[in-house]
DNA sequence: ATTTGTATACGAAACTTATCGTACTATGAA
DNA sequence: TTCATAGTACGATAAGTTTCGTATACAAAT
């Protein structure tokens, strides 16, 4: 089994833990900068949304100095298999392929990207997993 | 543009989505049938659920006999895509591949499925699509 | 020392979702 | 006709999410 329990961080949840993935640790204040360059947001929002998120687990905080510096307690990874599978489940009928299939159809990928998906599926070809 | 907008269904809304696009077309005592041999449910519960999605234009529903008969308005594949574009955003950077590699990495796909995949990314391979 | 700026803590309001109880109505059987 | 059944309508509640205002404390500069 896991030790990381599913977790399903709610949308604006999730743009802070983009945040926080993408630099490992920060304040409140310079997870605030980055999501107000994309909406509307007062700082205290911020803040308590991230309070909440200690409570519930999502983060932890270093609380030595007055400014607060966190840190997520999910990885992207394992969230991304949370949504992943939750998603199959609901909307794919639980086919992993319906959905590979589907995402396929819907975005134009690039030959580059193409050619890196079947790389990667030569990785499974010869029952090597 | 597409005349769909983009919708996000609640968890609960998908549930009932799932059973009008498997029958086509149901009364609320048919979907509501379905729902509980997976969970417990009361029946207005149902009612009242479908009633809200025929307000919000999820749903449509044929009241001229006494027993309304819903049918789904927006369909599978588009529900589909908004999600997966939603996910890709929201926790894969944007990335299509890196979603699609997720998605092979978590799950345990037959050989079968495999195949299936590999045929169809054949389909991009010389630029028609 | 006072003021100014920047933190955190906390309460509360506005929304949304999910759930169900109750009231009411139509239909068909007794 | 009366009664039981199966339907819809609707209000209300509880829980969770998002949002922000206000209070308060600390730190640094004047």
């Amino acid at each position: 089994m896991n030790s990381e329990k599913k977790y399903h961080p709610t949308e604006s949840e999730l743009e802070i833990l983009q945040v926080l993935w993408e630099k490992g640790e920060a304040t409140v204040r310079e997870v605030h900068e980055v999501l107000e360059q994309t909406r509307d947001i007062g700082y205290t929002t911020t803040l308590k949304t991230m309070q909440i998120m200690n409570d519930k687990g999502l983060l932890e905080r270093n609380t030595s100095s007055r400014t607060h510096i966190y840190r997520p307690l999910i990885t992207r990874k394992n969230t991304q298999k949370q949504f992943l599978n939750k998603m199959i489940d609901g909307l794919f009928r639980g086919s992993a392929s319906r959905m590979v299939i589907g995402a396929l159809d819907e975005s134009n990928l690039s030959e580059a990207e193409l050619r890196e998906i079947q790389d990667y599926l030569k990785q499974f070809e010869n029952g090597e997993q």
